[in-house]
DNA sequence: CATATGTCCTGAGAGC
DNA sequence: TGCTCTCAGGACATAT
């Protein structure tokens, strides 16, 4: 499930393919139904073939590709999209094929197994109006005070309003679980009820947990369908906390077990014991904290 | 306006 | 063994 860990991740494994010139844009045959693709395959070929490609860019979790007539390529990996310069893990499901100009990373396959992905070319206007502005600040540049002055006011619950992309860009499900539990806030608090110094632990964590997942290069989960651009896992899935560990041992308390209750349809994952409403915490929840930190940076 | 819910999609795993 | 059912959660359309 691609979020912005995994995004980073496919984008620093593509960058190879800046200054390079496309060469072509087709659609690999494959079983599947085509994924939504806008304007049409043969349009993205015309517009496309030639161009040089600029930048390699990333708002939130999406991929922009940065042509040099300023069109942007935005592709959107939703739940099991992967960007690839290696070969796919199989061909049934390669579902846009570029080729590129010149030597070494000369071809980007674009796979998706679910399909729900998304790949779209925007003229630098339509850009502006659909991605840029829609979006909210990316989570590695937002700030304490611009995440505070989004979603504040808000009456929904935390968990619910960090998945929220128009207000800070780049969170999904699983993060949001690594993130909270790692500030010790109950995910079930209401925005509007989260205290200054719960903020302020937010954002450091947002920050801290989403550059050690991208050191690990983010995570692959049991069903082994995230992969790099060279198609090998990531490995945070070996850091998470407590998502998708329900019944577990929490790794802090040790006596508390992770529980998942559901929020928004979707599974949160927290410790009870600490991940807490209250904006107090104890000198223990200090050491918590500085020890977390420590462990984010090894 | 803010917030909540339904929908798409495929394959893994559970249960019988 | 093979069938059916449920679930995973990205973003958006539609409903409240």
């Amino acid at each position: 499930m691609p979020e912005l860990p995994e995004v980073e991740t496919m984008r620093r494994g593509v960058l190879d393919a800046a200054g390079r010139r496309v060469e072509s844009v087709t659609v690999p045959p494959c079983a599947c139904r085509p994924i939504a693709m806008s304007p049409s395959q043969r349009q993205l070929d015309r517009r496309m073939k030639g161009r040089r490609i600029d930048g390699i860019d990333r708002r939130g979790k999406r991929l922009v590709i940065v042509l040099d007539n300023q069109d942007r390529l935005v592709i959107e990996p939703r739940m099991t999209g992967i960007l690839l310069v290696a070969d796919p893990p199989d061909v049934d499901h390669l579902r846009l094929q570029m080729d590129l100009s010149g030597a070494g990373v000369n071809r980007l396959w674009f796979w998706d197994r679910r399909g729900l992905g998304t790949v779209t070319l925007y003229r630098e206007d339509e850009y502006r109006t659909a991605i840029d502005q829609r979006l909210g600040v990316d989570a590695l540049q937002i700030s304490t005070e611009q995440l505070r002055q989004k979603l504040s006011s808000s009456r929904r619950c935390i968990k619910v309003a960090l998945l929220d992309q128009s207000a800070v860009a780049g969170i999904g499900n699983l993060y949001a679980a690594e993130i909270l539990f790692a500030a010790g806030v109950d995910p079930r608090t209401r925005c509007d009820r989260l205290t200054g110094p719960q903020w302020r632990r937010i954002h450091d964590q947002i920050g801290l947990i989403l550059e050690d997942a991208i050191r690990h290069e983010g995570s692959t989960l049991s069903d082994g369908t995230y992969r790099n651009a060279l198609n090998d896992p990531g490995g945070y899935q070996n850091c998470h906390r407590v998502y998708d560990r329900a019944g577990q041992a929490c790794p802090r308390c040790r006596d508390g077990e992770i529980r998942r209750i559901v929020q928004a349809q979707r599974s949160t994952f927290f410790c009870p014991r600490c991940q807490r409403r209250s904006g107090l915490h104890s000198t223990l929840r200090e050491d918590f904290h500085s020890h977390d930190r420590s462990a984010s940076l090894r």
